[in-house]
RNA sequence: CGCGGGGUGGAGCAGUGGUAGCUCGCAAGGCUCAUAACCUUGAGGCCGGUGGUUCGAGUCCACCCCCCGCAACCA
């Protein structure tokens, strides 16, 4: 049967426009979905939006607007991002969507059955806290000022009110048990250990909905319209109602047993907890599989310093795009940020890395071989040549494996770091076997040569197709129906072998692909 | 005594017990197929500090110093 490969990152909150973090999420996570789909596997990739909660209500009302038609426009600007970014998604979930919402009451309700009369794991609690009516919102003890609200320079008021609660604290010790066995891998292990230690002492239950007069925008609670449900309970279960848990359709049913549990969520540091905990508490609660491995990645600062609105120094995304093309904005994010650490973002060294390894590493290499072989073969392969060059820092299957195994455990840069090794391997090639000086001598030799270099090249392409797909595709455009992957089951595998280009074979030579730039 | 992450050549990083590496930058040389691209060599580090374990520590232990997150927009 074909393995399936369910992948998604979290869901943005619409609150305000996507910045370069979210697009790294979605970069990486790209990665991993097209890399799945090369190897055959049958691949679903959900990305989408979070949309509920006081803050997008609040918002909305400071714009003038109704918050549905807040969320609707900036909705669509995570959406034009998956394009910005050529994401392969394969659906974009909005938490506004009424399937979404069918099946986070469904979760809901299995939750709400679950456990001994009196002893349900979800129940009706008071929640008491201090409410600062400037706000419309509670505010924590530890944030006032001389018992003042920061803001308002008003006491708060101390007030209760009904909602439900999630019994987490029932699944606690289960799901502890769950990480440390690495039946739900935390990756890196630092963040498994955070986790841990979190967990250590017990989670608490959680307060789980919010009166309708206190918080009108979300999903209402089955059976008690007078709630709507905490907007993480509402969010995390976009992860099951993407691929059709919502109850009434055959074909989405039919998704549902494809792809649940996902091989991987990918999220940002700062909501693991909810992701590791209330997620998988939820789940145990509604006796539904857990997922199989939670990726974190780190933060990215701006030129060294922390993205904010009030230093104007957010990257934004599109703006980079649109400059200097998709390929090298996700090269960047995918190679010169750690892969679950933090990361900076400086223009200084996106145009270092456009320069000196997608401009000369990569692109003049392609360049300057493609010519060569139009100059003494007219375009043709006219040798096959039986093995790579021996300039390798390693045996060629060697490097692969450790490619393979890089993008396993979730560690993008390094599979990166080892396509450029073959680059350089390249132009080393180039270097001590002279091409120009055999021409006058030994057309046999050269052939082969030529050989090494555009089957190198065309295996950089295809290992580089996860990465920077526009690219891959436009080396591999260059050989024609032989560069070609084929997506079927090993087509990744086959397609790494040496030796795929056949005797006779015309090619195309392209313009540069990075082009020097101005600046 | 809060928690976590980190301090390695000019910059950014890798390196969890056995002669200190990578990328960029810098210097010199080489080459001419190529997008002034490519290749080679070199300079540059007492691996934050002190003490300890060990035949041997950047790598383990203890203590100390410094930087960054843990409030908000936000991944």
């Amino acid at each position: 049967m074909q393995k399936s490969f369910f992948v998604t990152t979290s869901i943005a909150y619409v609150n305000s426009v996507p910045h370069i973090g979210f697009a790294m999420e979605l970069v990486q996570a790209d990665v991993l979905a097209r890399y799945h789909r090369l190897k055959g596997e049958k691949v679903f990739y959900e990305t989408g939006t979070d949309e509920h909660g006081i803050k997008i209500f609040r918002t909305a009302a400071d714009l003038s607007m109704t918050p549905q038609e807040m969320v609707d426009k900036n909705a669509q600007r995570f959406r034009d991002l998956t394009k910005a970014l050529s994401i392969s998604n394969d659906f974009f979930v909005r938490t506004t969507n009424p399937d979404h919402k069918r099946g986070a009451q469904k979760i809901w309700q299995k939750m709400a059955e679950n456990g001994e009369d009196g002893k349900k794991d979800i129940y009706k609690g008071t929640y008491e806290g201090l409410y600062c009516v400037g706000c419309e919102a509670y505010v924590l003890e530890k944030d006032l000022v001389d018992g003042n609200c920061s803001i308002h320079k008003k006491p708060p008021e101390l007030l209760k009110e009904d909602n439900y609660f999630f019994r987490l604290s029932k699944y606690s010790a289960q799901i502890k048990e769950l990480i440390e066995t690495d039946k739900l891998k935390v990756v890196p292990e630092a963040r498994k250990n955070e986790i841990l230690n979190i967990i250590g002492e017990g989670l608490p239950d959680v307060s789980f909905s919010r009166p309708n007069s206190m918080l009108p925008w979300g999903v209402p609670v089955p059976g008690d319209e007078s709630q709507v449900m905490y907007v993480w309970c509402d969010a995390l279960s976009n992860y099951i109602t993407g691929i059709g848990y919502n109850g009434d359709n055959e074909e989405q049913n039919e998704m549902f047993k494809t792809f649940w549990p996902a091989q991987v969520h990918l999220i940002g540091k700062d909501i693991l907890r909810f992701h590791a905990g209330v997620w998988i508490g939820m789940l145990l609660s509604a006796g539904l599989a857990i997922p199989e491995n939670i990726y974190v990645h780190g933060f990215i600062t701006s030129e060294g310093q922390k993205m904010s609105k009030s230093l104007g120094n957010v990257v934004d995304p599109f703006e980079f795009t649109e400059k200097y093309g998709i390929d090298p904005v996700r090269y960047y994010l995918l190679k010169e940020i750690p892969t679950t650490d933090d990361g900076d973002f400086s223009k200084e060294r996106f145009l270092g890395v456009y320069g000196s390894d997608l401009a000369n590493s990569l692109g003049n290499l392609v360049y300057r071989v493609f010519s060569m072989n139009e100059k003494y073969f007219e375009g043709k392969i006219v040798k096959k040549a039986l093995s790579a060059p021996a300039t390798l820092t390693a045996p060629l299957p060697e490097l692969i494996a450790r490619y393979h195994a890089s993008i396993n455990d979730f560690d993008l840069k390094s599979a990166l770091e080892l396509v450029v090794k073959l680059m350089n391997a390249g132009n080393e090639h180039v270097e001590i076997s002279k091409p120009w000086a055999l021409a006058k001598t030994d057309m046999d030799k050269l052939a082969e040569v030529m050989y090494q270099l555009l089957e190198l090249i065309r295996i950089i392409a295809v290992l580089l197709s996860p990465f920077i797909p526009t690219t891959a595709e436009k080396i591999l455009a260059q050989y024609g129906e032989s560069g070609k992957v084929s997506d079927a089951v090993g087509g990744l595998d086959t397609a790494l072998i040496w030796g795929q280009l056949p005797e006779g074979l015309q090619l195309t030579k392209g313009e540069p692909l990075f082009p020097r730039l101005e600046e």
